[in-house]
DNA sequence: TTCGAAAAACTAACCGTTAGTTCTACGGTT
DNA sequence: AACCGTAGAACTAACGGTTAGTTTTTCGAA
């Protein structure tokens, strides 16, 4: 019963990695579509099923850091201080998460994204994945007296207002927006 | 110059409803996905080819209707009363869209749905389409001085509205407790 | 009746994805 | 140090949705 710090695990890691970036040198330098999956998998030395245990499916060489996203979002709900306020948590996490995608050089790749339909598609299914998963730690925490359609309501409403955000022209003026709507629709449920 | 009374598109429209029903028919005899795109275009007599341009994806032979939808909730906003408020004019479209999936012999189709992956993928690509469309009703009539980002969350939120209420186990109830928390926010961006 | 154009058909593939199988390399045990 | 058991990786071969390219049919207008 050792530790998982066995060599096994570290290769598996950074033949993850080493598809991922390959993935995405390919599809920057020659487009998404334009890039098959055998080709990636050729430029990364794997077969094609290897790859397929990696990742459930081509777009999801572009999200990979799609499970670090739902956890920084729930952390934020489940890991702040008692009896601190849900909406500001949210909304600084959200913020944060804004920024991470609005920043440096992240700009080609969103461009990648937004020209694609399959990826757009990909991204929306894994928002509402993002959604169901913090309405779960919400509801967890407010259930009673709150509902569970509120809880779930909220949820979606941060999601959204993440997406909105980054599609806005200012993205930090938009999370305000955002936030000061959903600051008062949590307070609508208040029960009396 | 003829006005389009042709006998031509009349055909048209038929052969495509011809090939909906025949694939819903087939998905609900055999389920979604026992059932082929060949095995569709054989059952309605048609190549493969045709079925393609009739419908963009196979999915979309289950959301046939799927122009209505969108229909429906633009013309809430925009044939209603002058000076009417904007949030119970949707709050009511959108009930009668929700009785009107949660009703009659809908039962059926909503479970093969709800049971394949692809189907719910493709319902939230359209809903979102949809939602930006509500967006651009609602921001042609409100934008100043309501801000384009208020405007699109609100739709968003609408949107998102139906799909809770259908899921939900009292879909009015839940409808009810969101289209409250849609007020308030949508009260929360009113200007000074 | 004839002509032009739109619709439908046929062929033949491309591409993502998966099942089935075999090979290989690592980790724990003796 | 030699030995298994297992998990990761590879190869093959296909399936199913989708599309490009081309040809044939069908209808409306002149």
């Amino acid at each position: 019963m050792t530790v998982p710090t066995g060599r096994r695990e570290r290769k598996k890691a950074a033949k993850r990695q080493k598809i991922a970036d390959t993935a995405l040198r390919l599809f920057l330098e020659r487009g998404y579509d334009a890039v098959g999956i055998r080709d990636v998998a050729a430029e990364a030395d794997v077969a094609v099923t290897t790859l397929f245990a990696h990742f459930p499916a081509k777009e999801a060489l572009v999200f990979e850091q799609d499970a670090d996203f739902e956890q920084r979002l729930t952390r934020a709900v489940t890991d702040r201080a008692p009896d601190a306020p849900l909406i500001p948590a949210l909304r600084r996490e959200v913020l944060a998460l804004v920024r991470h995608c609005t920043g440096d050089g992240a700009g080609p790749i969103w461009h990648m994204i937004d020209s694609s339909p399959a990826l757009r598609k990909y991204e929306e299914s894994m928002q509402l994945r993002h959604a169901e998963v913090l309405a779960a730690a919400i509801e967890a925490e407010f259930a009673p007296p709150r509902t569970a359609t509120a809880c779930r309501t909220i949820a979606r409403f941060a999601i959204a207002a993440y997406t909105l955000a980054r599609e806005a022209a200012e993205p930090e003026a938009a999370l305000d927006e955002t936030f000061q709507m959903i600051e008062a629709a949590w307070e609508a449920t208040r029960p009396a």
